[in-house]
DNA sequence: TTGTACGCGTTATCAA
DNA sequence: TTGATAACGCGTACAA
């Protein structure tokens, strides 16, 4: 450990070369002479000079490379739903083309570096929540990209988003073809700190999470007077609990529940199993989004499958895009229905509602 | 958009103060009557400053408040994986105590951020190649702390690292317990261009992925005569392939099949239902690592459990205490056996081996 | 092909 | 409590 790391300009000293020469013998923008080029590189090695510092290039150039990834609350939860996870993969895909890294940070306040501190050269919001939009007014002050997958952050803000009513709809126009009437809706959280529990479907415009809200319209559309029981998370064991809470709860069993997650709906097929109910028989169960889920085998869950993939890597282009000047569109991408097994028409045995 | 962003000289030039007193306010650093406080706010406010730079900061404070994260070749096979998922988690929990964001960087020579030039404060290093050898050097020359998990990067690096051999060696033995004699190890990558395939246990001092080599010598030393496969991944599909070339394979088939990791058993748990044989019954099957994965159900897995999420917990608490200037101890973490019902004794009707 | 001069935006130090 | 000064380490016009 020397008391002082060496720099540039030591090396340039040390081989007998201005510190332009060096600088240029390292970033290769101009043609230097082998003989300099060499004495440079071996007072390099001698002096343990390790290249230039990012913090000081980066300053200088203007950038960093670096994309910053902003998701949810907790980091654990957001790798936990392989939902983020393939997007995140998707993006950092997209984003590899340009060699930029990327940088996690969670909005949580406490602890969590300060979104408008971290050195990053542009920005990609997760499902964003409105704590968010004062970080975001002065990112885009400073003039940071910013994009949002799955949310709104405000005019002026490249979305990437998905066919979340139109698609939850599709799943439901399936299940009410199946002749369902009784239907219950297991949401994912509906933010704005209502826990988990019943939910007042006339509130629906009132939630401030995006994903739920509109999948919860298009549901909604189809079943007017459906139930609806928030989760507090998008785990199996919320999906449980929310399975045994709707199966318990006073009045008529439904015979559909439409989850708004695959996870969900993991845990809900348990539930009705533990209730010594059958699916799909006795009760069907749908999911969103088309991730392969533990638990649910050997049944093959009904669900949308949403392109997770794609909307990272649609972020990642629209990031770069935006890096070299140029204004990204909106972005909209469709989910696709996938029949399984967890879904039949309402049985006969099962006594008709009052 | 202006044509200039503002910055703090601007700030204090129009409040009327110096640019230290300016930066002042924003650090808190150092007490300021409220009037000038007011006014520098104020200013900022008129010129839509976005507060410091974090580059320039990073520059003048000479750390980023960012740890780097060094995974596999891909990002995508990385977050594909149960088990770093898990671990990343933990070591995201472990930095968060800095309030440091996780720069996750690939090893991966083409496209992806250098490794030297990333702005990290720290880094680690997630089961790394031995082509991170150069890279790392340039590292510590720098000062940059530099933790590894499962992996060698050289003397006076610290280690997290796990009891693979003894965790391997225990499952061994609890398949040569029930009886097994003929038993095939299908193995992790074992790196060095070697790509799947049937892989010579002589040559196993030379496989240059720790993790592989250590799970291995573990299983020799119980089973000396075992044939070992290399799968070219720990993906489900590259379990089932390794799988089939195993049952299908001239020769005896085996009667246990020990899986490097769990998602390589889920894998060939499907192939041994492929090819018509029962899982115990016909063919025992182990895997390692303890996640939950796809697949298996109804069966459960019989493993070994590793303290995925505490190994990341502990990187992060090393590089906390390396950015304090103290030197962390290397790391051991224990597994722990789990038994579940895809191993069970060799069965009398199946043929002795000759 | 090499060197000079300057600025990137900030903050620590010290003196007033 | 405030201000002047000097780095932090680098890249890049521009001139030689």
């Amino acid at each position: 450990m020397n008391a002082r790391r060496a720099t540039i300009a030591d090396v340039a000293r040390q081989a007998g070369v201005a510190a332009s020469t060096a600088s240029v013998v390292f970033s290769g923008k101009t043609a230097v002479s082998e003989a300099t080029r060499s004495r440079v590189l071996a007072a390099a090695a001698e002096l343990g000079y390790a290249g230039p510092d990012p913090r000081a290039a980066s300053l200088r150039l203007g950038r960093s490379g670096v994309v910053g990834v902003v998701i949810g609350d907790r980091l654990r939860a957001a790798f936990r739903d392989p939902v983020t996870t393939i997007m995140l993969d998707g993006l950092a895909e997209g984003v590899a083309e340009r060699g930029s890294g990327l940088l996690l940070l969670r909005d949580d306040e406490s602890g969590g570096a300060a979104l408008p501190a971290a050195p990053a050269d542009a920005f990609v919001l997760i499902g964003c929540s409105t704590r968010l939009r004062s970080d975001l007014e002065v990112l885009q002050r400073r003039g940071v990209p910013v994009v949002v997958v799955e949310g709104d952050a405000g005019e002026g803000i490249p979305r990437i988003r998905l066919d979340n009513h139109d698609a939850q709809a599709v799943i439901a126009r399936h299940v009410r073809e199946l002749g369902h009437r009784r239907v219950v809706v297991v949401a994912l959280p509906v933010g704005g700190g209502h826990s988990r529990g019943w939910f007042d479907p006339q509130s629906v415009s009132q939630i401030t999470v995006d994903v739920t809200r509109e999948r919860l319209e298009g549901a909604l559309e189809v079943f007017e007077d459906a139930r609806v029981y928030a989760a507090g998370a998008s785990f199996i064991d919320e999906g449980y609990s929310a399975g045994r809470a709707v199966l318990t709860a006073p009045g008529e069993r439904p015979t559909a529940i439409l989850a708004q997650s695959d996870v969900l709906a993991a845990g809900i097929i348990r539930a009705v199993h533990d209730a010594g109910l059958r699916v799909p028989e006795d009760v069907s169960v749908t999911g969103f989004d088309g991730v392969s889920v533990d638990g649910v085998a050997p049944l093959t869950l009904t669900t949308m499958v949403q392109p997770a993939a794609e909307k990272g890597r649609a972020a990642g282009i629209a990031v770069s895009a935006m890096l070299e000047g140029v204004a990204p569109p909106d972005i909209l991408l469709t989910s696709v229905f996938r029949p399984g097994n967890t879904t039949g028409p309402v049985s006969s045995d099962v006594a008709p509602g009052a």
